[in-house]
DNA sequence: GTATTTGCAAATGATTTGCAGTGCT
DNA sequence: AGCACTGCAAATCATTTGCAAATAC
C-alpha cells in the first residue's frame, strides 16, 4: 500500500512519522496507541506520544483511519476498510476482521425506527480455538 | 425493580450509594459516569468520584450492570439486561434498546471461525427522527 | 515563503489507590 | 465483631494544549 498516496487522498501532508504509524498500523492490522508508540519508537526515537495522537486525531478526523472500541480492552485503530465486524480473543487478544457485512443489519435496524444509519460496529469477544 | 434483593443476588452489600445508583441507572436506561455523578450528588451531597468508580467496578465485575462502549461518545452504562443491540442518536444522544438478538449472529459467527463467544456488542450511531 | 507538523513541557481529564473512619450483616 | 464500603487526598494513567524550531509543499 502507497501511505503517501492515501494522505494525498486525505488531504494530509506527508510526514515520515504518518508514514510510519500507517506502516504499522497496517502490519498489525489493530493496534492500540500504547502498542503503537512503543513500536514506533524503534523507527523515530524522538517522537512524542503528543505527535501521536495528534495525527491519529488528524486521521480519524479525514475518516482515514477508524477507532475500534472494544468491551474491556483498550481502543483499537485500523486503517478504515469496508464495513466489517470483529471477533476478538479476550484471552490473547488475537483480532480478526470478519467479512460480515453488517450495513444491511443496521440500515433495517435504523429504518425500523426511522433513523439514519452514520456508523455501526459488530463487536464479538470470545475464545480464540488456541485458547479455548 | 428492587434494587437491594439485585445486589444480593450478585453477592453485593447493600448501601444506600448503591440503590441510588441503581435507580438512577434504571431511570436514565443509560448513563455516563459524569452525568450518573452530577445526578447522585443531589441525592448524596458529599458522596465521591472515588465511591462512584469503586462501585461501577464493583457491579461490573460482577455483571449486574454492563458498561456500552460507543464510538465518539463516552462510555455508557446500564443495569445488564438480555443482550440487545443499541440504536443512538450522534446529534441528540437519543439511545434506544433494541430487541434484537445478537446471540444467534455472533454465535453463527463464531462458530465459524472455531471460537466460542463470550460477549456480543452491536451498535448503530445515526441520526433519529428528530435530529435528521 | 507560508502554513503545518514536530517534540517538549506543562496542563487537563479520567480513573485508581491508600487510608482512616463508618456502616452493613 | 469483622469485613466491606465511604470519602478524602494523593497517585497514576490518558489525552490535550501552547509554543518554538523544523519540515512540507
Amino acid at each position: 500500500m502507497n501511505y503517501e498516496i492515501l494522505l494525498k487522498e486525505h488531504q494530509l501532508k506527508v510526514t515520515p512519522q504518518r508514514i510510519g504509524i500507517l506502516s504499522l498500523m497496517s502490519e498489525a492490522g489493530h493496534i492500540t496507541v500504547d502498542n503503537l508508540f512503543s513500536s514506533i519508537k524503534k523507527q523515530f526515537y524522538s517522537i512524542s506520544l503528543a505527535t501521536l495522537y495528534k495525527n491519529i486525531n488528524a486521521m480519524l478526523k479525514k475518516s482515514l483511519i477508524t477507532e475500534v472500541k472494544v468491551p474491556e480492552m483498550k481502543t483499537h485503530y485500523e486503517i478504515t476498510k469496508t464495513p466489517h465486524a470483529h471477533l476478538i480473543c479476550s484471552k490473547c487478544g488475537e483480532h480478526k476482521d470478519i467479512l460480515y457485512n453488517i450495513e444491511n443489519l443496521s440500515k433495517s435496524i435504523a429504518s425500523e425506527n426511522s433513523y439514519e444509519v452514520d456508523k455501526a460496529s459488530l463487536i464479538i469477544l470470545g475464545l480464540c480455538p488456541k485458547c479455548k
